[in-house]
DNA sequence: AAAATAGTGTCTGTGAGACAGTATCGC
DNA sequence: GCGATACTGTCTCACAGACACTATTTT
């Protein structure tokens, strides 16, 4: 059997989390040498010795990059190519990880909007559109929303982050009776006390893991 | 930067298409050391001069080792791991590929049923149970069915093919408003004349690519 | 005529949106 | 009390399934 030359394999995970009222996506600066110096997504290589799978790999990026963690990591898709990377012909496992609340300030760590994400480098941007993409299709038949938000949420705010992921706004009694039916949340003791209006109760998602419907949101 | 090991990249490619009233998946017979002799889905390298991606990859495959070809090539996910190929740790990018009616009877393809493929290598089972999972979701948000029969077909032929894509029965009735107001067909000025019934009307599909739906069919 | 498949018209139940109305908080 | 947000009850419309009915062919 003849060899191939292989193509770069590499990683790269999209990091979401919901504030100031949109998707945010995190981005590193380069310090190495193809766009050294821009912003870049998380990415790496895949450890042989240490990781299962991609998935795996996603979330050894994840910690060792960006000291965060998340439930919700998901592959998108393999992106390749000749001319993504400027060292050859390459291509990247994009993941999509879902970060819960908002997160601490971190050194080294930039959130842009992830509907403008500005200019990134090879064609990151590309896979945040696509991963906005699968969210849009994807987000009203799972519970992904669910996983932007903290342990403890509002209905309101279960309506708005998938408002939000959607880009639709939704009927708030009918999202309520499907939540009801799909019975995706548990109702937490606590009653949630917002400034100057009726607290409402707070909520947990009731699956520790991303979960398909098989109906609509 | 340090430079990692890089694992074996493949392209693997599940195959399908529609007779003997179920999906049938193509297998070759390996001719190469691990699993020689065995049942495989048609699979390669990349080639880093020729393809422009992945899914030019598993088009030149599907041409080159099983001499079909299909409008309905997608990319499926990209499985991966330290132990599904004996030689080391491995990714394979699967796509799926749907063939348009019964195809020729060829020298070296076998057809085996997509539900019960029977002993193969690799994890190559594996792929084709996720192909037919993606699909059965997939199957009534799109025309991908229709990329399961010959260029002209009827509306009989249309609603079995989803029937047995989904594993579900569809109401006759409903399936032709939903096919009509999705206007994803055309109609053919032939009539077919099946045996000891009555014509039915010949119709093409609208689109030559596949196409989502917002609605389901 | 009978059998078989193609195609249509109509009824009905279900579920989603709209929206008004009630509940519970801070001020 | 008033404003604000949380939550609920009810009406209506649209759509999907059921099913009977008609249409057109072969035998």
């Amino acid at each position: 059997m003849t060899t191939f030359p292989s193509p770069i394999l590499t990683v790269d995970v999209v990091v979401l989390a919901l504030f100031d009222d949109a998707l945010q996506v995190a981005t590193l600066t380069r310090d190495a040498d193809p766009f050294n110096g821009q912003q870049a997504l998380p990415g790496g290589y895949v450890h042989l010795d240490k990781d299962q799978n991609t998935t795996d790999t996603a979330r050894r990026v994840l910690k060792t990059k960006t000291d965060l963690t998340s439930l919700a990591v998901e592959q998108l898709a393999t992106v390749s190519g000749p001319d993504r990377d400027p060292r050859g012909w390459s291509a990247t496992v994009v993941h999509y990880a879902l970060i819960q609340g908002v997160p601490a300030p971190s050194r080294g760590l930039t959130w842009v909007p992830a509907a403008a994400p500005g200019p990134l480098a090879f064609d990151h941007a590309d896979l945040i559109a696509a991963t906005l993409d699968r969210l849009r299709a994807r987000g009203s038949w799972s519970n992904l929303p669910g996983f932007l938000l903290p342990n403890a949420f509002t209905l309101s705010d279960l309506r708005h982050s998938y408002e939000l992921v959607m880009g639709v706004t939704l009927n708030d009694a009918a999202f309520r009776r499907k939540v009801d039916e799909l019975d995706i949340i548990c109702p937490l003791e606590g009653q949630k006390s917002k400034a100057s209006a009726r607290p409402a109760q707070l909520y947990r998602l009731k699956d520790p893991k991303p979960q398909a419907f098989d109906r609509r949101i």
